[in-house]
DNA sequence: TGTTTTCATAGACAGTCTGTCTATATTGCA
DNA sequence: TGCAATATAGACAGACTGTCTATGAAAACA
């Protein structure tokens, strides 16, 4: 509910946006996605209908913008934490930990939101990013050993993403457990042991 | 394109039914799942679009049925595959793989479709079943001592439908390498080994 | 065979949402 | 003060929805 013209133009029109797209995921997380109209976005922004289309063509760009300005805030985070001190090992699992919290934060709603906005060619705002920090992290891993090098770094990002995904629809104590999963099976194979199958790489 | 009463009612209606299914997921790959609507999904499957209302209440429905048909026949394959003779080890990862290949398959239009679905309720359906069946496998290898005993068999399942749910991004030939991770985060932690820290599981 | 039941159909209907366009009013800015 | 940008209510056509007819066609039954 942004007063009219508040100070100046440029501010004015920041908050009239953010009010925007708060409305329509809180409208969202209360209805269903299904249920956002622009028209109920307006009134509950407490703005006409009309002048919603002067800040977005549709509903889908406005929860798009949510979802943006939610995933940079996150990624800001992430990467203060990947560029902080520490050796290597707890670093990445700090960040991992960190990530994970932030799925299990978000809760079921999370994956259904992003996933509808997927679609909208929007995919390349948020997952790739964190791809992209988390191969940041893991390729130095891999070099110094302290990753399993027997595999694309790629392979290894997705897996870690989707693994921690997991988070979503688990309670915050699995969240630990679930980061120790995933970290086991970023280790290296130990070396001459476990003389079952697949012990050369193919 | 169903003829008009084919033989039975009974055989008729289902057939009916199915080109309604079809017709909607053909449309929703095509153009996206905003675009399918009622009057369309009956024009692509050749009937009127009243005579649509009589199977489905809604377009939502139709996918989820649709969706459903597809897991039916995926879960028969995986269960089939999950009573196969051969050692757990050897079952366990043929389950997975044929799990990772079957969301590699249906490709990044899958989980965009399965979330859509999700809110609608129909979350029982798909991601449970693959649960139950994941978790009749994993717990006798927990108590087997082949898969790791100190996380609850919940984060189990769940850490691995997720982390196989990456092979929907990735080509076939990753998935073989996404499969070896997940069974390698399963493995019981190496007794005695890892001087590091968190050695007692606490 | 004729009768009855089941189904498909086109068309109409009100209701909702969309996206656009006015004319008018308000505010910031120079 | 005047100009440019904005907000507004209202109107509008178009699309989709969900429901309801009346009509006809096909199947099932006797």
């Amino acid at each position: 509910m942004p007063k009219l013209w508040d100070e100046t133009v440029e501010s004015h029109r920041r908050a009239v946006r953010e009010a925007i797209e708060d409305a329509a995921w809180s409208l969202a997380e209360e209805h269903g996605l299904r249920a956002v109209t622009m028209a109920k976005v307006a009134t509950a922004a407490g703005i006409a209908r009309a002048t919603i289309y002067k800040y977005f063509a549709d509903v889908e760009s406005i929860l798009a913008a949510w979802h943006e300005r939610q995933i940079d805030a996150h990624l800001e985070h992430l990467t203060a934490m990947a560029e902080a001190a520490g050796d290597r090992e707890s670093v990445l699992r700090s960040v991992l930990g960190a990530y994970a919290e932030i799925v299990a934060r978000r809760g079921p709603h999370g994956p259904e939101l992003a996933a509808s906005l997927h679609r909208a060619g929007e995919h390349q705002g948020s997952e790739a990013q964190v791809d992209e920090l988390l191969r940041r992290l893991l390729v130095p891993a891999v070099d110094s050993h302290q990753v399993r090098n027997d595999m694309d770094v790629d392979v290894l990002v997705r897996y870690c993403r989707h693994a921690l995904g997991a988070a979503s629809e688990l309670s915050v104590d699995g969240v630990d457990g679930l980061l120790e999963l995933t970290l086991a099976g970023l280790r290296p194979r130990p070396v001459g042991r476990e003389p079952s199958d697949e012990t050369t790489t193919s």
